[in-house]
DNA sequence: CAACGGACCTGCCTGC
DNA sequence: TGCAGGCAGGTCCGTT
C-alpha cells in the first residue's frame, strides 16, 4: 500500500478539487474496514465545508469546523475524483460527494484502510497520539535516530519502520534507504554508530522526497486522485529486484524476510 | 518495556 | 481445470 509518498501524492492532488467545497452527499456501501465507518457519517458531514487536507505520516485528516475525518489507505486503498453517474464496482467502498460536482471515492480490496470522525484535538486521537516523528521534518535526522535507537536489539530495517519512532516509512522505502545509505538491513538497530545514522536519517529523506516528486510507487493497486499510476517504480534500486544485479557492484540483490516482510539489500554494499 | 507471531481481508500467481 | 500455498505497499493486539 501506499507510504509516505503516495499518501502526500494523493493529499496534493484532491486538495485543489475539494478544499473549500461543501460535503453535499455521502454514500457509506461497506462499513467493516479496519475500524467500523461510522454508521451516521452522512449525517455529521453533509452541509459541511471542507476547510482543509493535511497529512500525519500515513493518515489523511480532513478537517472540518466541527471535527476531523481522519482517513488511512491501508495496503490496498485509493482516493480518487470520479465523474459523479459512474456506476462503483464492488470494492468501491465509499463516496464523498462535494459541491461543484467532485465525488471523492474510496476503493480498497483488502479493506485494511479506515476512515473515522474525530471531534477534538485529532492529535491526540488513539490512531495518532503515538506517531512518531514526520521524517520530512527538521527534528528528523542522526542525532534522534541515533538517540531513539540506543539500546535497541530489533534489526534496523523493522526500527525506521516503526510508526512511534518515525513515521510512514514502509517496507518498499525501509528497503531502499537501507540500500542508500549501506546499512544492512538486519543490523541490530543499537549497533548503528552515531554517523551512520545521520547517513540513514538523510537518505531516508531522500528517497521519500523523491518519491513524491515522481508521484509514489505503483506496484499493482496504487493510483493517484486522477486513476493514473506513480512513477518512483523505475527508481527502486533493490525492492523487488531479487536476483538482478546490484547498481553498485553487480553482485546479486538478495531477499530476505525480516520482521515477516520481504526485504531487499546487497549484501555486499550494505554492513 | 522490547520483541515476536498472529490477526485482519481479498486477489493474484505459481506449482502440482 | 482445480486447488493449495505463498505473496502483497499496514497496523494492532496478545503473549513471552
Amino acid at each position: 500500500m501506499p507510504e509516505l509518498p503516495e499518501v502526500e501524492t494523493v493529499r496534493r492532488g484532491l486538495e485543489p478539487h475539494i478544499v473549500g467545497r461543501v460535503v453535499r452527499d455521502v454514500a457509506v456501501r461497506c462499513r467493516s474496514l479496519r475500524e467500523p465507518v461510522p454508521r451516521d457519517l452522512a449525517a455529521t458531514l453533509v452541509r459541511h465545508r471542507l476547510g482543509s487536507l493535511t497529512r500525519r505520516g500515513k493518515y489523511l485528516l480532513f478537517h472540518f469546523a466541527h471535527g476531523v475525518l481522519i482517513g488511512h489507505l491501508g495496503m490496498s486503498g485509493s482516493l480518487r475524483l470520479v465523474e459523479a453517474p459512474t456506476p462503483p464496482d464492488k470494492h468501491e467502498h465509499l463516496d464523498i460527494v462535494f459541491g461543484g460536482g467532485a465525488v471523492l471515492r474510496f476503493r480498497d480490496v483488502r479493506r485494511f484502510g479506515l476512515f473515522v470522525w474525530c471531534e477534538g484535538d485529532p492529535t491526540r486521537h488513539r490512531l495518532l497520539a503515538n506517531l512518531g516523528v514526520e521524517p520530512l521534518d527538521d527534528a528528523f535526522d542522526g542525532d534522534y535516530l541515533h538517540a531513539a535507537a540506543r539500546g535497541r536489539n530489533v534489526a534496523i530495517k523493522n526500527f525506521i519502520m516503526n510508526s512511534s519512532v518515525v513515521t510512514g516509512v514502509g517496507n518498499i522505502y525501509a528497503s531502499e534507504a537501507l540500500f542508500a545509505a549501506g546499512v544492512h538491513p538486519e543490523r541490530a538497530a543499537g549497533r548503528v554508530s552515531r554517523a551512520r545514522c545521520g547517513v540513514l536519517a538523510k537518505t531516508i529523506r531522500a528517497v521519500l522526497r523523491k518519491a513524491i516528486k515522481e508521484g509514489g510507487t505503483s506496484l499493482r493497486d496504487f493510483v493517484r486522485e486522477d486513476g493514473t499510476p506513480g512513477y518512483f517504480k523505475v527508481s527502486l534500486k533493490v525492492y523487488g529486484r531479487e536476483g538482478e544485479p546490484c547498481p553498485t557492484c553487480a553482485k546479486p540483490i538478495k531477499r530476505r524476510v525480516i520482521g515477516q516482510r520481504s526485504s531487499f539489500f546487497c549484501a555486499g554494499c550494505q554492513r
